[in-house]
DNA sequence: GGGAAGCGGAGGTCATTACTCCGGTTGAGT
DNA sequence: ACTCAACCGGAGTAATGACCTCCGCTTCCC
């Protein structure tokens, strides 16, 4: 069970079977090593589209496994989000430095603000990690414990070149985010990017100053397309 | 069991006790009308706490009464959100014909997001059946109906006073709210007001144009208070 | 004081979900 | 080719939770 999830722990112990060092890859036997990676795939497309709470049963049918398959490979339902998002939350986290880095101070934040949301209103999974605890307790939430810090960065680097209001601190990066996702959630069948009307309001209303409004991405949602959103929309939950 | 719940059903058949039109009550016995009072008592609370998704037994419960109790007042729990809600939606409605009526159309615009939002921070039911058709089939339907064209009007009166932007719609006012109580429902453990200040912020990028950003009416979450709000936050649902 | 209306809550039913078990199958080494 | 351990699939299990019914006892009203 571990060394199927975890790379590492193999090596560890008096393995008998010593190519299993060399290889890069675990003696799995290959329909078995292909059905890892049906269940990795398919999980990925269940978790971005329906969050961390589908049911294994709905990953497994998508894999095109059965359920015993999906739970020899992961003993757990935990593991599988582990191996799947170890590295998606440490991704934003890179992000972050990489917007840090950028010349102008601001662009990096709307960057950030823009490609952050647009990852996480793709992937309702990693939405879920990024702003609960209730799943991820290892490696993940040491990931996401970084991003404070960088947030906070990226706004005073923002604020010393005068371009975003003072009155802002990290913490409210975050939580814009959780706004734009909610509408991105709300319009996802009749609008995907009607998201970034609204990004560029909040950013126009974070700016330190300005005169005209800047140019909105996307016309407005018609009442039909709200009406519609309405019908589909589980107020919250699946 | 309807005239329990439909006042005017009783009215129309050929009722044996004619007091029961005269006086404005049903013909309810002392201990069943005070129970009915407790349930709808208990279910507000409830609904505006937990959301229309509440279980029966934790609506009994709140209101001190049996399950059996429940159920002989109100046989389906849609009936009961009909009676509570009917006019909940209806002063939304009436919310906005009277801020449509302000001097000032910008204020008026800024006054009925703030009390539109607020009513349905505090109550989690309310929000629900305003973005959601899943329930409230009945009169709370037509009411939700006629808040499409109030928004258009609060919209087009502001930007004809020059004071909105001119590329906002009426459906855009919804989806503002719809941001508000997303921070609102992610906060609301940790510093409930919190969503005023993403409000303050929405309108800065909503005037037209302005020199300095507004005052922002409360402090910004810190770290831990964030931390805490993830702890304690169930992604979709209770 | 009598009887209808009402009370409470144990428990039935049905749906959902994480997870197990085992008879049959497949692949890898000889 | 042959063998057998590894693997496959999915019916089945156990736990949970939600809605709702039923019925023995209580309370009110006349």
């Amino acid at each position: 069970m571990d060394e199927t999830t975890n790379p590492d722990a193999a090596a560890a112990g008096g393995d008998p079977d010593e190519r299993a060092q060399a290889g890069a890859d675990r003696p799995l036997r290959r329909d078995a090593e292909r059905n890892r990676q049906r269940i990795l795939e398919g999980a990925a497309a269940a978790f971005a589209e329906l969050g961390l709470d589908v049911t294994t049963d709905e990953i497994a049918r998508r894999a095109g496994v059965g359920i015993g398959t999906f739970y020899r490979r992961f003993p757990t339902k935990e593991l599988l989000i582990e191996a799947l998002f170890e590295d998606r939350v440490g991704k934003l986290v890179e992000l972050a430095e990489e917007c840090l880095r950028a010349e102008d101070p601001w662009a990096g934040l709307v960057s950030f603000l823009d490609q952050a949301t647009a990852r996480q209103v793709a992937d309702r999974g990693l939405k879920e990690l990024v702003f609960s605890t209730a799943h991820g307790r290892a490696r993940i939430a040491a990931d996401r414990d970084r991003i404070g810090p960088l947030f906070m960065a990226l706004v005073t680097r923002a604020q010393d070149a005068g371009a975003l209001r003072a009155d802002i601190a990290g913490t409210d990066l975050g939580l814009v985010q959780l706004m734009l996702i909610s509408v991105a959630d709300f319009t996802r069948e009749e609008a995907p990017q009607a998201w970034r009307r609204f990004l560029t309001i909040l950013l126009d209303g974070l700016r330190t100053s300005r005169d005209a409004p800047s140019a909105l991405p996307l016309p407005p949602l018609d009442p039909a397309q709200i009406a519609r959103a309405m019908e589909c929309h589980r107020p919250h939950g699946r």
